[in-house]
DNA sequence: TCTGGGGTCCTAGGACCC
DNA sequence: TCTGGGGTCCTAGGACCC
């Protein structure tokens, strides 16, 4: 018999931009960009001018000088976005959210209930369009890979279903880039091979697609291009690392700077981590310098750490051997922290540290209870009165937050 | 005139162990 | 003593995604 497809990827079209021409009608039809210096979004009516996320906003303006540049309801686009993912859960439970926006389900087993999966994405469409005010896009097919070229292919506001039956001839056609894991520097190195196509891709040896992108990559492009992919709606997955960054502009490579911005990156990171119960073993800095090359370093305890105190002097202290290492350099132009090999600490237990004293990857025991101590009590004061509330002094006031806390917080993973 | 902030996964070399 | 193979962990860098 032949296979059916029920895998569906919805994905809201223009998210941000389009909450903003709901919340306020009179944006509709223009175009428009959810930002200020850096577009965060851009609407379908600023994107025929080429404006696209992530351009600096005075490059925006150039391509489109009518451009409308709005400020951002954050709060909305979690709630309106949860909201969508919520109207897809009202067929199936099994969905994996993949961002705010954006979500795979597999609707195999609600098909006598609801009928075909086209069927279900049409009235997922429809549901989303009629209670949410929101285009969003929506493709099926027999692997989540297909469904996920799909959906693309349908914006913006639209269904495209692919039968399994023809499934090659449509993935055939189109561009290599459309595929998941080919970018900019893929594309260009499949073109210099003259694979510019999937069908192109697929009739590439496996051993040539090795070589010339690695092992694991050229083996998984290789089998995506026959739409083999093996991945299943994972529900529930826990994140792997934590992190935040600060994007500085130019700022001296000195201590008076970054010791300051590490402690409040450190202090977001840890309060997450501890909010969580997941305290992690390995601390990783990045170091941006102004000509964007960036370096990291790394360091792996031996007892996982959530206490921000702990974290800002790892941090501090591999950046002083990073900047050690690159004499040279005067600038730099962004920090950043992440906390890797995150453990799960069930219940009340958290990261009292449990290691000797004295060794260097083991953080004193006295030391890390009074910070334990200090911790908690912040965190307690801020989950009655708000983030904002207590901090570590002058440094809440010093960051430059080009991006607000809210944007921050939409991108966070669910620890 | 040089893209913000949150993530995932892969690679390659070296240390270390059996 | 020399040679060799395999596995795991750590570190640094890079591509990619939303």
């Amino acid at each position: 018999m032949e296979p059916t497809a029920t895998i569906l990827h919805a994905d809201l079209d223009a998210f941000y931009a389009s909450v903003e021409q709901l919340l306020d009608p009179s944006l509709c039809g223009k175009p428009i960009a959810v930002g200020g210096g850096v577009v965060l979004a851009a609407s379908y009516e600023a994107r025929a001018f080429g404006v696209r996320g992530g351009m600096p906003g005075r490059r925006a303006r150039e391509l489109c000088p009518q451009l409308i540049f709005v400020g951002g309801h954050f709060k909305d686009y979690q709630r309106l976005g949860d909201a969508a993912i919520n109207v897809i859960k009202d067929f199936t439970p099994l969905v994996e959210r993949i961002s705010i926006d954006e979500a795979f389900a597999d609707v195999a087993g609600c098909t006598h209930l609801f009928g075909p999966p086209a069927d279900i994405a049409m009235a997922i469409r429809r549901r989303v369009r009629a209670e949410l005010g929101l285009p969003i896009s929506v493709g099926v097919a027999r692997t989540k890979h297909l469904a996920k070229i799909a959906s693309q292919v349908a914006k913006p506001d639209g269904l495209v279903v692919v039968d399994p039956a023809t499934e090659l001839e449509f993935l055939h056609d189109l561009p290599v880039e459309l595929m998941w894991g080919v970018g900019p520097v893929t594309k260009s190195r499949l073109a210099e091979m003259g694979v510019l196509t999937i069908g192109q891709m697929a009739k590439t040896p496996g051993w040539s697609l090795e070589r010339l992108l690695g092992p694991a990559a050229g083996a998984k492009l290789a089998a995506l291009a026959w739409n083999r992919d093996p991945r299943e709606i994972k529900t529930h997955r826990r994140a792997q690392s934590a992190g935040a960054q600060s994007a500085l502009g130019k700022k001296p490579a000195e201590e008076w700077v970054f010791r300051p911005t590490l402690r409040h990156l450190a202090d977001r990171v840890a309060s997450r981590l501890r909010a969580k119960s997941r305290p992690g073993r390995t601390v990783t800095v990045r170091v941006r310098f102004a000509d964007l090359r960036s370096v990291t370093r790394s360091l792996t305890l031996d007892a996982p750490i959530s206490a921000t105190g702990m974290l800002a002097e790892i941090a501090e202290e591999l950046v002083r051997t990073l900047l050690a290492d690159h004499p040279d350099e005067k600038t730099i132009s962004l920090l950043a922290i992440s906390v890797s090999h995150l453990e799960t600490h069930t219940g009340l237990q958290l990261d009292l540290p449990l290691g000797l004293e004295d060794e260097k990857r083991r953080p004193s025991a006295k030391k890390g209870m009074a910070r334990w101590v200090a911790d908690r009590a912040v965190d307690t004061i801020r989950a009655r009165f708000g983030w904002q509330a207590v901090g570590y002094g002058s440094v809440a006031l010093e960051i430059s937050r080009s991006v607000p806390d809210e944007f921050r917080e939409l991108a966070e993973k669910d620890l």
